[in-house]
DNA sequence: TCAATATTTCGATCATATTGGAAATATGGA
DNA sequence: TCCATATTTCCAATATGATCGAAATATTGA
């Protein structure tokens, strides 16, 4: 992963507003929830709601799809883990077997992508 | 963790320069970096170093200690841990096989805080 | 086509963060 | 004490991001 991407999707991150839509849509799965349930869950402006998922949606934290009139908001599993490896990288030099194991596991929710059995 | 400090550490990574510290002080393990490596290892002006230490440090995402007139800087482990542990928290639903093994080994990395054998 | 719902775009104001130069502080050694 | 090294603080210019109201677009159903 780059460090711009990382970047981008880190300080999109970085916003109250924003970590909570992205918690949501991480408990939420890879089916996703609605812009409006988003709005009335959380309690924001349907239009500061919209640009925050613009936000995090060019930083590939998330993907939507259209549904009818709604549009339907999904957290990208693969996104995020290669954003944590990528923070984790050669963590304490690689060798301890303390931070070692993330790396295996990481690669691991690249598989609760979008469309996957999860 | 309370949301706060996760925006706090997320916005304080959300930064080029600061991404780049906290990714060499994470590659350095416990031990940690002088100032002035960071800044020649980086090719980045002293002032800017220093207030962008000063992010990251009042965020918690690393530590210091002063050995003679150097100053020592030191990702902080188990800040970091904490912190993908709420990104990641109830993971689709929690239920999930796939995302369930990240709340498990989120806490082992606590064991590699500075000051432990790593 | 008309009305209702869902979401996005526009525009202005306001606040906050970044940058780089220069000076100030702190430590260690001669 | 004096000097060199290491790091931080101060400052002003610039740029970037957030917020909110209001209007515009898109989809569905009558």
């Amino acid at each position: 992963m780059e460090s711009t991407t990382a970047v981008n999707m880190l300080s999109a991150l970085g916003h109250e507003g924003r970590l909570a839509i992205f918690r949501l849509l991480v408990k939420a799965g890879p089916e996703g929830v609605a812009a409006g349930e988003i709005a009335r869950t959380l309690g924001v402006l349907p239009n500061s709601l919209s640009a925050n998922l613009n936000v995090l949606s060019h930083a590939g934290l998330i993907g939507s799809r259209r549904e009818g009139r709604s549009i339907i908001y999904a957290a990208d599993y693969g996104a995020m883990s290669g954003m944590l490896g990528f923070l984790m990288e050669d963590c304490c030099g690689g060798a301890p077997e303390i931070c070692a194991p993330l790396g295996s596991v990481l690669a691991r929710v690249n598989a609760c992508a979008p469309g996957a059995r999860c």
